[in-house]
DNA sequence: CAATCGTTTGACGTTAACGTCAAGCCGTGG
DNA sequence: CCACGGCTTGACGTTAACGTCAAACGATTG
C-alpha cells in the first residue's frame, strides 16, 4: 500500500546534504559553526533532520540574494521563534532596502548592456569591413558574392 | 564671456577623484596597480585626466553590479582600443549571464519579501491579540473598547 | 584482525578588496 | 629654517567564506 508514497527522509548524514545542494561538508559545518545550523549528534556525528534541511535551503536563498551569513542567521532566527514583532519589522526593512538595492542595479546593469551591445555593434561592422577589403593572406576560402 | 561655460576641468589630483567619488585614494591607487587605471606622474605625484575619472566611473558601476576587479578590467579595455571582435562577444556573453543571475536574484528576492511580509503580518496579529488581552502587568493605558 | 569509509576537530591557507600604519619626498608659508 | 599638508611607496592587517590538510575515531567488511 505504501507504493504510490514518496515518504520524505527524515534523517541525513553531512555527505546526503552536501551532495543534494552542491556544497561541500566544510560548507555545511562552517554554517554550524556560525550557529545557522544545529544538528543533532549522535556519538560526534552530526544528524540532520528536515528542519535542519529547511534551513539550509533558505541559507542557499539567502546567499543568492548577496546577504552574508550573518545576515542570513539574522533571517533564520525569525522562522523559528515567530520573534519578537520589532526585531521582524527591523528585518523587513533591511530586506526592502536590498531590494531597493538590487533594482538599482538592474538599471545599471541594463545601462551596462546597452553599452556593451553599441560597442559589439561597431566591433561588428568594423568586422564586416575587414572582410570585404580582406588586409592580407588568409587560408579561407570565402565565398564571392552570389551573382 | 565664458560666464556660462562650466568649463570643465580636465585635471585630477587623487584627493580630488576620492572625494568626488566617496571613495579612498587608497581605492583608487589599488585600482590603478591593478592596471584598471593609468594615470600621469609629474615627478612621482599622480595626475588624472577626464578619461581617467570616466574610467573610474565605470569602475565604480561594475563594482555596483557586483563585478570583481578582474571582470571590471576586461570590460574597460573593451572601451580603449575597440578591441578584438572575439573579445566583445565574450564579454557580452559575460554581462548577459549575470543579467539572468540578478534576474534570478531578483525572483528569489519577491519570494523572500512575501515570506517576511506573512511573518510579520502573523506577528502583528499576534501582538494585537496580547494587547487585547493583556498578560501581565504594564505602566501603559489602553483605552477599553468603544460602547 | 586489518583495511576502508565516512566522520570528527583543529589549524593553517586562500582570495578579494581594500584599511592602516610607517617612513620619506616636496613645495609653501611664517 | 622649520613645520605642515599632501603625496608617494611598501608592508602588514583585516574580513568573509570557505578550502585544505592532518590526525584520530567508529562501524563495516573481507
Amino acid at each position: 500500500m505504501n507504493r504510490n508514497a514518496p515518504e520524505p527522509r527524515d534523517l541525513f548524514a553531512i555527505a546526503d546534504l552536501a551532495k543534494e545542494f552542491g556544497i561541500s561538508t566544510r560548507a555545511i559545518r562552517f554554517y554550524e559553526s556560525k550557529g545557522l545550523l544545529q544538528p543533532e549528534r549522535v556519538g560526534g556525528t552530526r544528524i540532520f533532520r528536515r528542519r535542519d534541511r529547511a534551513r539550509l535551503i533558505l541559507i542557499l536563498r539567502g546567499k543568492r540574494l548577496g546577504f552574508s551569513l550573518r545576515d542570513i542567521s539574522d533571517y533564520l532566527s525569525l522562522y523559528d521563534a515567530h520573534s519578537q514583532t520589532a526585531q521582524v519589522e527591523l528585518l523587513v526593512d533591511k530586506v526592502e532596502e536590498r531590494l531597493a538595492l538590487l533594482e538599482a542595479q538592474k538599471r545599471d546593469l541594463e545601462t551596462t548592456i546597452a553599452e556593451l551591445r553599441e560597442i559589439a555593434q561597431l566591433a561588428h561592422e568594423r568586422l564586416a569591413q575587414e572582410t570585404a577589403r580582406p588586409a592580407g593572406r588568409n587560408g579561407v576560402q570565402a565565398p564571392g558574392p552570389a551573382g
